[in-house]
DNA sequence: TCTGGGGTCCTAGGACCC
DNA sequence: TCTGGGGTCCTAGGACCC
């Protein structure tokens, strides 16, 4: 039996949390820059706000319905979730932490069948007392099923209790069916339009598909998912892995046309990648540096550019990503455009200890001590206090969050004063 | 004026090898 | 007229997730 634990409209529950008084209120989270809105709660999904939605074309409903507005604060909402994942670690020695709010538990000899119902709650309890977050629990015999039993949890809070348990055929047949089929976990717009077309509508129909259709149409991960359905485990509990590719991009306040303001976007970017890296104890081989203009002004000229750079040996060192990631920027620039995005993007990452070392070219040693130390004062003050002198000197970058909140749980001036 | 950021996996086809 | 058989590696594109 697995369980999955998701966490009902993480990032407004968690602005909730410590302003309850907004329990009845509508809130939404918005995106960097208070771009879009990334997370509702069901208030404002009743509200009609969709989800990526444009803040500002929203505004007039925000303000007609009083529509609470944050933006997002990753350093409250990951704090969150590490105690949300470290109440839930108590239940299973086999868990895996699949999102920020999600995680799926194996309750493979830890819970024998008749008490899984009694555990769901028990779960749900802990997680709501220890971090004053809504969670929903839905388990079933693989992993697919458990995220169909945890929709039906929280689509039915009242008559499920906020918990699911899909453990016989009736049981997974009658949610199959009043599954839509857009909304299996693994589907996505393209499959669900092609498989409306073919006269498929629910997840019970998806399972019933011929095996080849799905096969052909699906490649094999069409086909897991269908013999998940069916009740055939086929997705394994998974540890984490070192990253593949590490991507730090970020859009503008304001687009930008000046050379030097992106080069130091770009630096700041690669040195952050570098950062990733030594994180996770690897190093990277090459490099991808982009530069984009609006999407959205039509009415301005557009231009998008790429360049891979392969690098002549593995580094995490900030010092030398920057130096290669602004010599490709250097290739793709071209002056007279208004700049609003850009990112640098790591791959080929391979473990820090295993190093091919080039003939000619190698990474300078000295830096390895460098970055240890420059890592350890950031990350003792929690902030960046040792950069490049490259980087944004004036510190004229910044990200648009007129909403933002406290960092109530990892900031000390932030914690809330409760009164004798 | 203002439209996010960060990931994974699979497949087909081209280029290459013997 | 007729042109083998069996591989690997890489990349772009498509699909999906939160």
């Amino acid at each position: 039996m697995f369980a999955l634990i998701d966490c009902n409209n993480f990032y407004a529950g968690c602005e909730r949390v410590f302003q309850p008084r907004l329990r009845d209120t509508p809130i939404v989270v918005l995106s960097n820059n208070d771009g879009c809105v990334i997370a509702r709660c069901n208030l404002a999904k009743k509200l009609g706000i969709p989800m990526g939605a444009p803040a500002f074309e929203f505004r007039a409903l925000f303000e007609q319905h009083q529509v609470q507005v944050f933006s997002s604060n990753y350093a409250l909402y990951g704090d969150m979730s590490n105690r949300v994942m470290s109440l839930l670690s108590e239940f299973t020695p086999d868990m895996e932490v699949y999102s920020i709010d999600e995680a799926f538990l194996n309750l493979e000899g830890v819970v024998t069948s008749g008490h899984y119902e009694a555990y769901a709650e028990k779960i749900r309890q802990t997680v709501t007392k220890g971090t004053g977050l809504p969670i929903s629990v839905g388990l079933a015999p693989t992993k697919a099923l458990s995220k169909v039993a945890n929709k039906i949890a929280k689509k039915y809070p009242d008559h499920t209790g906020g918990k699911y348990v899909l453990d016989s055929e009736e049981k997974r047949i009658k949610a199959l069916k009043w599954l839509p089929v857009e909304d299996i976990w693994g589907i996505g717009r393209r499959h669900a339009k092609r498989l409306r077309l073919t006269g498929i509508s629910n997840a019970l129909e998806f399972s019933r598909m011929p095996e080849e259709w799905v096969r052909s149409h699906m490649s094999v991960v069409g086909l897991r998912l269908q013999k998940e359905l069916k009740g055939i485990p086929c997705f394994e509990m998974e540890q984490p892995q070192p990253k593949q590719n590490i991507a730090v991009t970020r859009s503008f306040d304001k687009h930008n046309g000046d050379f030097t303001y992106v080069r130091e976007r770009i630096t700041t970017f690669a040195v952050t990648c570098g950062e990733k890296l030594r994180q996770q104890q690897s190093c990277c081989s090459s490099l991808m540096v982009f530069i984009q203009t609006n999407r959205m002004r039509t009415d301005l000229p557009q231009y998008y550019n790429s360049l891979v750079m392969p690098l002549p040996f593995p580094t995490n060192s900030g010092i030398e990503l920057a130096r290669f990631a602004t010599g490709a920027m250097k290739q793709i620039f071209r002056p007279g455009y208004q700049y609003k995005k850009v990112g640098v993007i790591v791959m080929q990452i391979t473990p820090e200890h295993i190093r091919q070392i080039n003939l000619f070219e190698n990474s300078d040693e000295r830096h390895q001590p460098l970055m240890q130390a420059m890592d350890r004062i950031n990350t003792l003050y929690g902030v960046t206090r040792v950069k490049l002198a490259s980087q944004d000197p004036g510190r004229t970058w910044k990200m648009r969050q007129e909403k933002l909140s406290p960092c109530y749980t990892t900031r000390i001036p932030d914690v809330i004063r409760v009164k004798a």
